[in-house]
Formats: structure tokens, C-alpha cells, sequence
DNA sequence: GAGTGTGAAGGCCTTCACAGCT
DNA sequence: AGCTGTGAAGGCCTTCACACTC
């Protein structure tokens, strides 16, 4: 199996899969790279430095064999057993999370969720157990979580994300706006949607102003 | 005013704000480079050639004044008026969002939400009106909408995004999972969860596997 | 002829390193 | 003594360009 380091291939083989799926289900079964490299928004040079990276080849006549591509991201991705996470946070957030992703995919079960407030921590929401924020580290060491995903306040993230830490998670999906400080043992994926508001309300005045076309 | 024309700074201006705004409220009045650098999980050289680039300058001694840095970036992001968006796909990742971020900023307001479904297109939710999606564009015209919020399913988003994209929005804040095909005049922001949970599942493996330290 | 595979070039962003300031 | 401001260096990622293949 190849080992990509690069969390932007990793975005992208993510963002492949789902068009190759696609293709194959129109009933397709072979792709150049421009055919992925348009739906992706990328250029085909970076679509085949990424297959290269991946381990797979194609021929000049008739581009990649999609199974083959679908067998080698899958490879990258997939574990024997699918990954367990938890939740903390059981605000309107973290509820639309376990709402969306909770038993989509086969690789990551969200285990069980979690909240301070007792009238939210307790009982079964979207197929998922949920239980008090003390009880923590017991259940991430019991079931042998290996990522937490934090959808608490942001006052409340930093002890949050060190309860889990030092309980043995190795990776977290941060949504506060926050940035954590974890031991360089813990990788984490900041998804701030503040700045994703601001940074399109800038960009989209920007393109206003300019009536850029180019 | 600066032009910033870089995204990655545009996202760490936004994040700097939000620190400052903390400091400032813990009665602080200036700041040095590491200090925002912790926080913000980056180097004091990256805060200090940010803050060249917005124009302010800080003084060896004592560092930045937290009000002139606010104020310069306020003046980034602020417009004389609130800038107006909407919202189609009234799911669950929706209402999550509307709840979260309706009325949350004085410069961006969610104006309308739209969905095809007529049991979820009428009333008002979190103070946003609801409508069905056919009016869309009449909605936009009239109210000058600038921004577009993208939460509905992968099949229905290229249609949506060209209808808005057709009515004069100049910025997509996009949720699916689907790269959109638009006009090089309007901006398009990929927040892409399903990315998102797939790499930091990723990683966690890798970091568990290696016992990272380093 | 059209597309792949890839070394080399290019571009963008980050970091270094140090002069200048207080 | 310690921090800012910034030219220069470095690193990473993307793109070019072209030999190679079918």
C-alpha cells in the first residue's frame, strides 16, 4: 500500500472516489484524467500525479481502469475494522452531524456522543448513545476510540480536546473556532465555518466590486 | 483599505479577530506576534507579515495595539451594509446552520431559505422566511442577494448553484460534495465534510500506526 | 493522434535571519 | 534585551512539457 503524507492528495482521493462511484454507476469503467480532473475542478496534470502518487497506472489509449482506481483509494482509506469516533457536543451542530453521518459510511461508526448538560446526555439519537461528558475517558478507553469529533462551545473546547487526548485519541475533527493544543501525537482537522462565512462574504464582495471575469 | 488577495490570509485574518476580540475583553489593549501566534497554531514571523499586509504597524517595545489591528481588519471584512444571503436546502445540515449562525453577524444576514419540498418551503425558521425554490431568483433579484448556501443533496446542487449563479450571486458557500461548474466571476468556498471526516480518519490511523512524536 | 508518466520549472506561501528600533 | 519589519531562502504543491505508449 502506498503511504500519502500529503493531506491535499488526501482531500483529493477523497473527492475522486466520489466521482469514479459516480462513473461507475452511469456504467462507465475506464476514465481519463480530464474526465476527472473537470468534475474535481483541477487540472488533469494534477489528476495524474495524484494516480501516480496512488500507486495505479492507465494506459495512453484508454485512460485508467475505474475499478482499479476505486480498489487503490479504498485501499488508502479502508481499515479491517471501521474506525470508532465520538461526538461531544450535542448542540444543533453536533445533533445535524450524527443526524448526516451517523451509520453512512461503513469506515467510521460515531460510537457515542456526549454533553455536559444533563437533559441532552442521555438516550439514543440517531442510532447513537449518548452519555455525560465525565464519562469520557472511560468510554474512549473501553471501546478503543481513535477520534473525537468537537462540536462543544468554543470556551469549552480546549479541556474537551485534552480529555481525549489523554484518554489515547489520535485524531480530531475540531468545528469550534478554536485551535487546539494537543500533543503532536494528535493530528486535527479544523473545520471553521466562521471563516469559511467570512472568507466567502469577502471574496463574493470582491468579485462584485471588480465584476471580475477572469 | 488593503487588498488581500490570498485566501490562506483572509482565513487567518478572520481567526486573529476572533483571538483579538478575546484578548481585548480580558482587558488587554496590545498584543505581540507570539501571542497570537499560539493561539492561532502558527509562527510569529506568518502573524507578523499578515499584519504588514494589512497595513498596521506594531512598535518593538510593546508590540500591536489590539484596537488599530480590529480596526484594520473590521475594515477588511466589514461592508456599509450587512451583505444579504440565502439558503437552500432546508435538511438537517441546514436548520443546523440557520440556527447557528442566523443573526450571529452584524455584516452577514441570512435573508431567506429555500427548499423544494413545499412541507419544509413556508413559515419562518430561526427568523428566516422560507420559500419554495422556484422563486429563488426573484428573491434574489429583489433583494440583491450576494451570497448563496448550498446544503442539499449531491444531486440537486450543480442546478441550484446555476440558478443563483444565473439570478447575480457573486459567492457560494458550498456543502455537498459536489465541485460546482460556475462563472469565473463568482467565488466558490468547498467545505466538504465528507472530505473532512475521511482525512482525519486517515490520519488518526496513521499517527496510531506510527506512535508520532515528532 | 490522443493520453499517460514524470523530470524540471514555476509559483505561492511560510520561515529564516537579521537590521533596526525602543 | 527583546520585538518588529522585511529581503532572502526554503519548501511544498501545481503545472509545464515532452518522451513514451497504444
Amino acid at each position: 500500500m502506498s503511504l500519502i503524507t500529503s493531506e491535499k492528495t488526501i482531500e483529493r482521493l477523497s473527492l475522486y472516489r466520489r466521482i469514479l462511484m459516480r462513473l461507475r454507476d452511469d456504467g462507465e469503467t475506464v476514465v481519463f484524467s480530464h474526465q476527472l480532473a473537470v468534475p474535481a475542478g483541477i487540472t488533469p496534470a494534477q489528476v495524474r500525479r495524484d494516480i501516480m502518487n496512488l500507486g495505479c497506472n492507465g494506459t495512453p489509449r484508454s485512460g485508467y481502469r475505474i475499478k482499479e482506481l476505486l480498489t487503490g483509494i479504498t485501499e488508502v482509506f479502508d481499515t479491517p475494522q471501521s474506525q470508532r469516533a465520538i461526538l461531544v457536543g450535542i448542540g444543533r451542530l453536533g445533533l445535524a452531524l450524527l443526524a448526516h453521518f451517523s451509520g453512512r459510511w461503513r469506515w467510521l461508526h460515531i460510537h457515542a456522543a456526549f454533553d455536559s448538560d444533563p437533559a441532552k446526555s442521555s438516550g439514543v439519537i440517531s442510532g447513537c448513545h449518548c452519555y455525560p461528558v465525565d464519562q469520557l475517558a472511560v468510554v474512549v478507553r473501553e471501546w478503543n476510540i481513535g477520534i473525537g469529533i468537537i462540536t462543544v462551545p468554543a470556551n469549552a473546547a480546549q479541556s474537551v480536546a485534552d480529555q481525549m487526548c489523554a484518554a489515547g485519541v489520535t485524531g480530531l475533527l475540531n468545528f469550534t473556532s478554536v485551535r487546539l493544543n494537543v500533543p503532536r501525537s494528535v493530528f486535527v482537522e479544523n473545520v471553521d465555518l466562521t471563516a469559511s462565512f467570512e472568507k466567502v462574504a469577502y471574496f463574493a464582495r470582491r468579485h462584485e466590486a471588480a465584476g471580475v471575469t477572469g
